[in-house]
DNA sequence: TATAATTTGAAAATCGTTCTCAAATTAAGG
DNA sequence: CCTTAATTTGAGAACGATTTTCAAATTATA
């Protein structure tokens, strides 16, 4: 007979993860989320419980770079953590995150598997680099 | 009739990228190497030269998690530049941070490119997965 | 309820990195 | 060389995301 949330702030902070589904958000979107409605949530208790769910693995920490906070996901729903989840690819000029299946890089994750030896560990890679529309803009200017 | 370097901490800082070629460094390591000889370079001096070297393409910068300083790694020299470069797979367990030449996952970026329009930069992805070493250590311990 | 255990918030601490600004170095012009 | 202008340096303050500390508040347990 275990309670499904032990305190308010925990249950808060779940039904926000629940809403958030498949999109990104910082420590500091869900900070000012919950002040907007004048509930205090503080950054600690933000971070502990963050914290404590990417250690469950319902969450992804996705590192974008030292300028920039991390990135969360939610994945904790209807088995999101067994499909092996997506990479996310970083364009360097709009600063967009865009998610890439799995599946779509097996070649290269068996590729590395067998020959390499390593695993990796899709959900927390990022591939920088440049998106269509930035690269298409671009061509405008030509070379530099 | 250009003078090679403007000054002291310049001669320094790049007779040090020389030395380190193919190697990972953090800005703290370089001030440290610097103390060790009683020379003093000032953090401040050697992020500014770093942040120099960048810009200019002769240094890469890899970010690996918040949790560590970033790494540089000199590539200024015969031809690196546009010689691609090189991935990085970095280990979760250990911390290993291996090369992986650009070629060797050539097939990926033309899918990236191709079909997603997105233009890798591949020195600055880093990969996360378990290397090697850390597998097999792991077989013995099987399952969690 | 009383008591123990856990969780919270505010503020301080961290830590890599950047900024500020005065002092030191280098360049330029006589 | 000597003066002045421009650049670079170093010390330390500032920064910003995150973590820690610790006492107060909440929740669980007896």
């Amino acid at each position: 007979m275990k309670a499904e949330y032990k305190t308010r702030q925990q249950e808060l902070l779940t039904s926000y993860l629940k809403q958030m589904q498949g999109k990104h958000f910082t420590a500091e979107e869900i900070c000012s989320h919950f002040e907007s409605k004048d509930i205090r949530v503080s950054p600690a208790t933000v971070y502990r419980y963050l914290e404590k769910m990417v250690r469950e693995g319902d969450v992804l920490k996705i590192f974008i770079d030292e300028h920039s906070a991390s990135c969360f996901e939610y994945v904790g729903d209807k088995g999101c953590k067994e499909k092996s989840g997506h990479f996310h690819l970083k364009c360097e000029e709009c600063g967009t995150l865009i998610h890439l299946d799995s599946s779509e890089l097996y070649d290269m994750q068996n590729f590395l598997a067998k020959k390499k030896g390593f695993k990796i560990d899709a959900p927390r890679t990022v591939f920088y680099g440049i998106c269509e529309k930035c690269s298409s803009r671009r061509e405008g200017k030509d070379e530099e």
